[in-house]
DNA sequence: ATCATTTTGTACTAGACAGTTAAAAGAGAA
DNA sequence: TTCTCTTTTAACTGTCTAGTACAAAATGAT
């Protein structure tokens, strides 16, 4: 009995990260289906292994609880990107790589699309109310400021080429492909939703980035 | 008197398509600025020029509301698009003035952005039940179809392109300037928004995209 | 003159919803 | 032990909100 009490797996009750953690989970899943004021308080709850009284003990209210649910869908976003290794690859692969990666990155995380396109209805007002901000933008456009400094430095990039530029391209691209797959597939089918047709746009955007990016001129 | 009531204008009262139209334009507004959950009918109500009764007497009910209002931003951007002629250019112009239009277009109609957004957070439920759809898919697709066929005949072109994978492209970068400048200028400043930021993107969007259709193996 | 359509106004309802209250007690640290 | 933090339960409040009822009248077409 003693032999357990000692470890962290041990907690019977008495967890309130566990209980916050849940909280978060279910209510970030709520307010991504329905968004925040289509989401119900009482229907998070009752989704949670616990009660409303601690939803308010530990969010506050409504607000509260919703932006906290966005800084964690940042923050599990980027602790995804992060684990992204270009080394050893040639500027051009690198690039490509970074392409697909927050390609199948977005098709995999289709809530966190949900949650940043409900924040852009509330114009971002929340989002800029966070103080988590200055840590999130940089992961990807550290990346691509190298793969640039490199892709020019052996002349395989042409020159007038800006990082935040090239990530804008790319996150457009990206998550597009998940942010209107609704309006996009009732009004031309689901053509390119099907694994084909999902293949298809992944090497097609590559090859459009790629091109972009291209020093014509050099020897290449 | 009498010289002016026999014309269309001189209706004082009596002008159910009026009132329609009153009703819809301050609905689409506040649907695209709140949201469904978030729209208010007794805020729709008051901005209108008549009262919340006739609002139901032509709509129905909340829903029936917003599927017109939906509908119906659709209806007015296909005529914006339908305006546009490209005849006389060399398909590369034409393409490019295909793009500058579409961002041009979308930039100027935020609303319609916004209703589209909403509409993806509803999973298009709304719209898959419109009856509308058949003729909205058609322009663009048309027009992005004629300028490949022009552009593979005079070699400019290369060969295995599909006009609809080239309208989602377009889409994407044009929709999303739009649909996240909100969270994307709180993540990385609002550089690229500010009028010289947009003529940047613009012109970035449309080279990308000549590149990517362009020929290179031909004589051009 | 008759009659269907359109318009106005107001008060109401039934339910939904965010947030509160109160009382109690278990857990663990000091 | 004592004290603070955490957890549970369930009823409750006040406001908001979509939608309705009721009553009446103006308009225009035939």
């Amino acid at each position: 009995m003693p032999d357990e009490k000692s470890t962290k797996k041990a907690k019977v009750k008495r967890d309130p990260e566990g209980v916050k953690q849940n909280i978060l989970r279910v209510a970030t899943k709520e307010f991504a289906q329905n968004g925040l004021s289509g989401s119900r308080i009482d229907e998070i709850a009752a989704k949670t292994k616990t009660s409303k009284r601690m939803l308010y003990y530990y969010f506050g209210d409504k607000i509260g609880l919703y932006k906290k649910c966005l800084e964690a869908s940042y923050a599990r976003i980027r602790r995804g990107e992060e684990e992204l290794d270009l080394d050893g690859l040639s500027p051009i692969d690198a690039l490509a790589k970074l392409i697909d990666f927050t390609f199948e990155h977005h098709v995999n995380n289709p809530d966190f699309i949900r949650m940043v396109m409900i924040e852009n209805i509330h114009d971002a007002n929340h989002l800029k109310q966070s103080s988590e901000l200055q840590s999130v933008n940089n992961t990807t456009i550290i990346k691509l400021k190298d793969i640039i400094q490199r892709g020019q430095k052996d002349g395989s990039f042409r020159d007038d080429l800006d990082p935040l530029h090239l990530h804008w391209y790319i996150s457009a691209l990206c998550f597009f492909n998940v942010s209107n797959q609704g309006t996009f597939s009732a009004l031309f089918g689901n053509s390119l939703f099907s694994p084909k047709g999902q293949g298809e746009l992944r090497t097609g955007i590559s090859e459009m980035l790629v091109r972009y990016v291209r020093n014509y001129e050099a020897n290449t």
